[in-house]
DNA sequence: GCTCATTATGTAAGCGGTTGCAAATCTAGG
DNA sequence: CCTAGATTTGCAACCGCTTACATAATGAGC
C-alpha cells in the first residue's frame, strides 16, 4: 500500500496524488477529488518516514523531561501534545530520568529522529551536549534554565513576582515570620526561587532567620526533613513556603507529626499548583505555575523557527509568564 | 552528515558502514574499528526514517493512553518506555482524551509512523479502528480489554483477586456492611470491576445492599458524589470500596464533610495506588495494580510479536497479573 | 481557428539508508 | 605456487515519497 497504488487507481501520476495530499494548490480540484476518493478506498497513510527522507523535515519535535512520574511534568506534556497534534506534528518524550547518562541517550534518540527541534524541560543539560543540536541547526527551548549560549531560547516564568504574591498573601494574614525550603541549591532554578524569597522578604521589611532557609530536595522526603529541622529550631515561624508542592506536602506531613495544625498552627504555601494540592488535607495554597502556557509557548517558539527556518522568519520573543497564587486551605491568620 | 560521508572517511563502501553500525558479523575487526572511528569522529547518527524505509521496520512502538494527566497513566507510561528504550526501540505516546475522534486520530498517526506494534491502553477502540492494525499485520495489546477479535492480545489483571482482598482486609477488621462506588457501568472494565465485588462479598456471606453501589465517573468528583448518596441513605455502611484511588479520594472528602471520620467512622479503600494515595490525609488503603509490570510485559508481548515475525515465532503467553493490597491509614477496626 | 500564456500533470532524480548478489580477497590444502 | 572454498567488500537496486523540470492541456485574445 503506497502511493503508487493511489496513482494507479485514480488514473494519474504519483506526482499529482502527492501534490493532492499535500494540498498543493496546483491540482485542479476534479483530479483532486479523484485522488482523494482513491486514498479513501485503500485507506491509504502517507509513509512518514519516507516523507520526512524526501523533505528533511520530520514533522516531530522532542520534549526531554526528568521523570513523566514526577506530577510536575504530566500537565506539560499532554499541553506541549496537544498543540503539536493541532498543528499535525507529533512528539518525541524523552525522560532522563535525572541522569546525565541517559541525557545524552535521549539527544541522541532525537538527533537519530531528526526532530525538527527540542523542548528541554530539564536541568541534565551540559553545553556540551548543546552542541550536537546547535551543529546541526535543531531549534532549541528551555524552560528557566538560562544558557550560555546564544540563540538559544528560554521560556521565563516570573518567580519573583509568584513569591511575592506568597509572601504578600502571608503578611495579609497577619504573617511575618516566615520560613522557606528551597530545591537543591546546586539547581539554578532553585536557586532562583531562593533569592526572589529573600528579596521579596526584604522589600516587605521583614527578617530572615538562617535556621529558617532549609535546603530540601524537591521531593516529599525532602520536605518533609527540612521542616523537621525547622521545628527542632526556636522561635518556630508562623508559615512557611516551599520551592514545590511535593516538599510542601512533606512540610505538612511533620507539622501534623509534630502535632501542629495546618493553618492553626503554621500556614504552608507550596509552589506549582500539581494535580495532588488540591486533595492534600487540607487542601495546598500554592503559586500556581501554568504549566499549558509554559508547554504552549515553548512548542510556539519551536514550530516558529521551523516555519520560518527557510523563509529567514525569526520566531516573536514570548513574553515571560507570571504565576498566580492559588489560595486553598493550608494558609491562615496568624494566631492572636 | 550521511553515511556515505562515513565510507568515505573510512576509505570503504556504504554497504560496510551500514553492515558494521548494525554489528553484522560479516565485516572484519580492522575495517570494524575504522568506521566506528569515523563514525564517532564525525558524530555520526544513522537516519532512522532512511532506515525504517528501507528495513519497513520504524523501532517504535505506540501506546495508547487516555490521558497521561490521569495519574494512572505516568507510571506506565514510564516503564514502557524504559524496557522500549533498553532495546533500541522508542516510543510514540498519544493520548486519546477519552474521545473517540481523537483516538481515530491516534491511530492514523501510528499508521503513519509505521509503527511496529501498538499497546492500547484505553477504553475508546472500537472493532472498526482495530481493523486498521489487523489489516496490515500490526500486533496489538490490550489492557483489561478482551477484544472479541481473535489473535490480540490483552494483559490480564485478576481484579477479582484483588478486590477479594480488600474485602478480606476490611473482615479481618470486623467489617460487615460494605459499600462500593463502581467506574462508569458502560466501560466493560469498570463492570468486571463491580461483579468482582460482588462475588467477594457473596463468597464472605456479606449482604449488598442495593443503596450501598454507587456508580462513579473514575473522578474525584464523581467518588464524592457517589459518596454522598451513600451517605444520604440508612443505614451507613461502615466501609467503602471505591474502584479507582480517585474516586475514594473524593468519597473521603465526603465523608470528612459529613463530619465523619476515616477510618474511625468509614474505612475506605481504592484501587490503583497511584503516587498521590500515600500522601492523602490519611493515606489511602488501596489495592495496587502493579502497572510497571503491565507496561512490562505488554511491551515484551508486542516486541516477541515484532521480532518473530519473519521467524514465525510466537509470544509467549503472559501470566495474570495479581494485584496486592497496599494497607495504609485509611481502613481501621470497626467502631465496637 | 490559431497563437501564447497559464495551469495541470507526468517524468525521474534524489532523500539516506539496507541488502541480495557479484566481485575481490584471503586461507589453507595439495 | 596454484586453486577451491570461505570470508570480506562493493555495486546497485530498492524502500515510498517529494519536487525541479519537462511536457501536455487548457483557455484567453484576436
Amino acid at each position: 500500500m503506497n502511493i503508487e497504488a493511489v496513482a494507479r487507481r485514480a488514473n494519474v501520476s504519483t506526482a499529482t496524488v502527492s501534490r493532492t495530499i499535500n494540498g498543493s494548490d496546483k491540482v485542479s480540484p476534479k483530479t483532486a477529488a479523484l485522488v482523494m476518493k482513491a486514498v479513501e478506498d485503500l485507506n491509504f497513510y502517507p509513509n512518514t518516514n519516507a516523507r520526512a527522507l524526501g523533505t528533511g523535515r520530520s514533522n516531530m519535535f522532542g520534549l526531554i523531561i526528568s521523570d513523566i512520574t514526577n506530577p510536575f511534568f504530566p500537565e506539560l506534556v499532554k499541553a506541549f501534545e496537544d498543540i503539536a497534534v493541532e498543528h499535525g506534528q507529533e512528539v518525541l518524550v524523552a525522560n532522563t530520568n535525572y541522569d546525565q547518562i541517559r541525557m545524552e541517550h535521549c539527544v541522541g534518540r532525537m538527533l537519530q529522529r531528526k526532530v525538527d527541534g527540542v523542548a528541554i524541560m530539564t536541568s541534565e543539560m551540559d553545553e556540551n551536549l548543546l552542541r550536537f543540536f546547535t551543529n546541526r541547526g535543531i531549534p532549541m527551548v528551555f524552560l528557566d534554565n538560562e544558557m550560555p549560549s546564544q540563540g538559544i531560547s528560554t521560556i521565563h516564568v516570573d518567580y519573583t513576582a509568584g513569591i511575592d504574591r506568597a509572601v504578600q498573601h502571608l503578611t495579609d494574614l497577619g504573617h511575618r515570620n516566615i520560613a522557606f525550603i528551597s530545591g537543591p541549591i546546586k539547581l539554578a532554578s532553585a536557586r532562583t526561587r531562593a533569592d526572589a524569597f529573600q528579596s521579596s522578604m526584604a522589600s516587605h521589611r521583614l527578617q530572615v532567620h538562617s535556621y529558617w532557609l532549609e535546603e530540601g530536595d524537591h521531593r516529599v522526603e525532602g520536605g518533609r526533613d527540612a521542616m523537621e529541622r525547622i521545628l527542632a529550631a526556636s522561635p518556630l515561624p508562623t508559615a512557611v513556603i516551599a520551592s514545590n508542592d511535593l516538599m510542601a506536602i512533606g512540610a505538612m506531613g511533620a507539622i501534623h507529626d509534630r502535632g501542629l495544625q495546618v493553618p492553626e498552627d503554621i500556614s504552608v504555601i507550596g509552589c506549582d499548583d500539581i494535580q495532588l494540592s488540591a486533595f492534600t488535607q487540607p487542601a495546598l495554597t500554592t503559586i500556581h505555575l501554568p504549566r499549558a502556557l509554559i508547554a504552549t509557548q515553548a512548542f510556539e517558539y519551536l514550530y516558529e523557527c521551523y516555519r520560518g527556518k527557510d523563509k529567514d522568519i525569526q520566531p516573536t520573543p514570548k513574553p515571560v509568564i507570571q504565576p498566580l497564587l492559588t489560595v486553598r486551605k493550608s494558609t491562615g491568620p496568624v494566631r492572636a
